[in-house]
DNA sequence: CAGGATCCGACACGATACTG
DNA sequence: CAGTATCGTGTCGGATCCTG
C-alpha cells in the first residue's frame, strides 16, 4: 500500500471537527435531512427523478430537485439529460456520491442497533 | 456470534431509508450541525460545557446547550451533575453515543479523501 | 460556571402553480 | 416528465441579557 488517500489519516490528525476542516463541509451535506437518503437510493445505478421521488417517497418535487442541484455542486452526482421527445434526465452517484454510501450505512446500521434508545426520541410528544 | 444486534442485517432489510425506519431519525440526528461535532469532541470522555465550548469553537453557548439537551434526550448523553459551590457538570457519551463515533469518523475519512471534490462547494462564491 | 429566556436571521422544507 | 418560481413555515443557529 502506497501513500494512496484514504483519508483516514488526514482526519485523524484532527482533534475536533475544526470549522476549517473538510469534514465540516461534509456534515454540512448531511445537515440536509434528504440528501443522504436520495444519495441512498440511487446505490444501484442511475434514476429519473420521477423514478427517485417514487422509490423515497414522502419527498416533495422541488425539495428533491434542490437537493439534487446541491448534490451535483458538491460533485456526488452526474446530470445526464438526453434530448428526446419526452425529456429524460438521468442522476448517477460519482465516486464521491458512491463513496459516501459507506458512511450512510454506518450511520444506518448504527440507527438499527441502538433502535430501541432512540424510540425515546420520537416518544417525546405524548398527546 | 450468536444474534448479536449489530443492526447491519436489520437496515439491509431495507431498501432505502423508509419514511418510518430508525435509520431516517438518526439521520435527523446528523441534520443538526453541531450535534456530530459535539460528539466528537466527546470521544475522549466526560467534558464540561465550557471545556467543550472552547475545544469546539466557534459555537455559541446556547447552541452546545440545545444540542447538548437534544444528545441527552437521545440518549447519547449522560449528563452528570455534582453538587458543588461551583456547579460542575460534565457530559458523558453513552454506548450509544460511542457507537456513534464511527459513523462521524466515516464521513470525516470520506471528506478528506475527496477534499478536492468538495472543495468546489466552497468556491461557489467567487466574491 | 451552568443554563435559561428572548429576539432575530438564515435555510431547508412543504405546498402550489406555472413553463418547456 | 423535468424544472423553476413563489410563498409560507418550522427549526436551528447567532447574539444578548439574565438567573442560580
Amino acid at each position: 500500500m502506497t501513500v494512496e488517500s484514504t483519508g483516514a489519516v488526514e482526519f485523524e490528525a484532527y482533534g475536533p471537527f475544526a470549522a476549517d476542516c473538510p469534514a465540516r463541509a461534509a456534515l454540512d451535506l448531511f445537515a440536509s435531512r434528504w440528501l443522504p437518503v436520495v444519495v441512498w437510493a440511487l446505490r444501484n445505478g442511475p434514476m429519473r427523478p420521477g423514478e427517485l421521488q417514487r422509490t423515497i417517497g414522502g419527498i416533495r418535487h422541488k425539495v428533491l430537485t434542490d437537493n439534487l442541484r446541491r448534490m451535483e455542486n458538491a460533485g456526488l452526482v452526474i446530470r445526464r439529460r438526453y434530448a428526446e421527445a419526452p425529456p429524460r434526465v438521468q442522476y448517477e452517484l460519482t465516486e464521491a456520491g458512491q463513496d459516501l454510501l459507506e458512511p450512510i450505512q454506518a450511520v444506518g446500521v448504527w440507527a438499527y442497533r441502538h433502535a430501541t434508545t432512540l424510540q425515546a426520541m420520537h416518544a417525546e410528544e405524548p398527546d
